[in-house]
DNA sequence: TGCCAGGCCGGGT
DNA sequence: ACCCGGCATGGC
């Protein structure tokens, strides 16, 4: 079923070649950045981050936290993400002397409890840098993802997160690329289809598999 | 013009 | 074990 849904938005959406990133390493600060933030805010502080030069892990951590959140104050939450990036950062050199490379080497499962254990990063912002900044096979549950398979029925409305990871994951080849682009076409559909000031619901995509009786709501 | 967006933590029951 | 307030900006 799952592979099902995915060739069912693949061919209504194409490829979201979503996420972009110039480099992990700011992929991996916009996984922090990004909590519980519209991305386009995300964008202006990583573009300030890139116009001071300081997309590079020991650069940034040189920083002091007062600046760093001045150039981060676009993205919203500035104090409270000036102080988990840096808790990022020094778990990176710290660990891994700020090598990506050397901190991917350790995959998964290890790495992810690693991540969870830095102040500030919680199962979604860690799926996101595992899977979008080292290719590693960890689904990203997110807001988007939730909405669409619950309200779908595939899930409970009470599933919590690691619920629905081991659905997904259990259900799917182990594939970083699969992931990557099955998330960001649940995304494409929440946005295009299902928002509520944009009731399309009826030329969702996806409405030819539902389970009965068609879309839900919680409660 | 108010409400919302790709969470997470800490403190209170 | 849950529940909830706090955190902050820019876009519609």
């Amino acid at each position: 079923m799952l592979s099902k849904i995915y060739q069912c938005l693949f061919d209504a959406f194409g490829p979201q070649h979503w996420w972009p990133g110039d480099s992990p390493f700011e992929v991996m600060l916009g996984a922090i950045l990004t909590q519980n933030t519209n991305w386009q805010n995300v964008e202006r502080a990583i573009r300030n981050l890139r116009d001071a030069d300081l997309l590079e892990p020991h650069a940034l951590y040189e920083v002091p936290v007062e600046e760093l959140e001045q150039l981060i104050q676009p993205a919203g939450y500035f104090r409270v993400k000036a102080r988990r990036l840096r808790n990022l950062l020094e778990f990176l050199i710290e660990r891994y002397d700020g090598s990506l490379e050397a901190m991917f080497a350790v995959g998964l499962p290890d790495l992810r409890e690693q991540l969870l254990s830095v102040n500030g990063i919680g199962p979604e912002t860690a799926d996101s840098i595992l899977l979008y900044a080292g290719g590693l096979t960890s689904f990203v549950v997110d807001a988007y993802t939730y909405r669409v398979f619950s309200r779908h029925g595939w899930i409970d409305f009470d599933a919590d997160y690691h619920q629905i990871q081991d659905y997904l994951q259990s259900g799917l080849p182990q594939d970083a690329q699969l992931y990557n682009e099955y998330h960001a076409l649940l995304v494409r559909l929440e946005k295009d289809f299902c928002k509520k000031t944009n009731p399309k619901c009826k030329e969702c995509p996806l409405n030819k598999m539902l389970p009965k009786g068609g879309p839900r709501e919680p409660e």
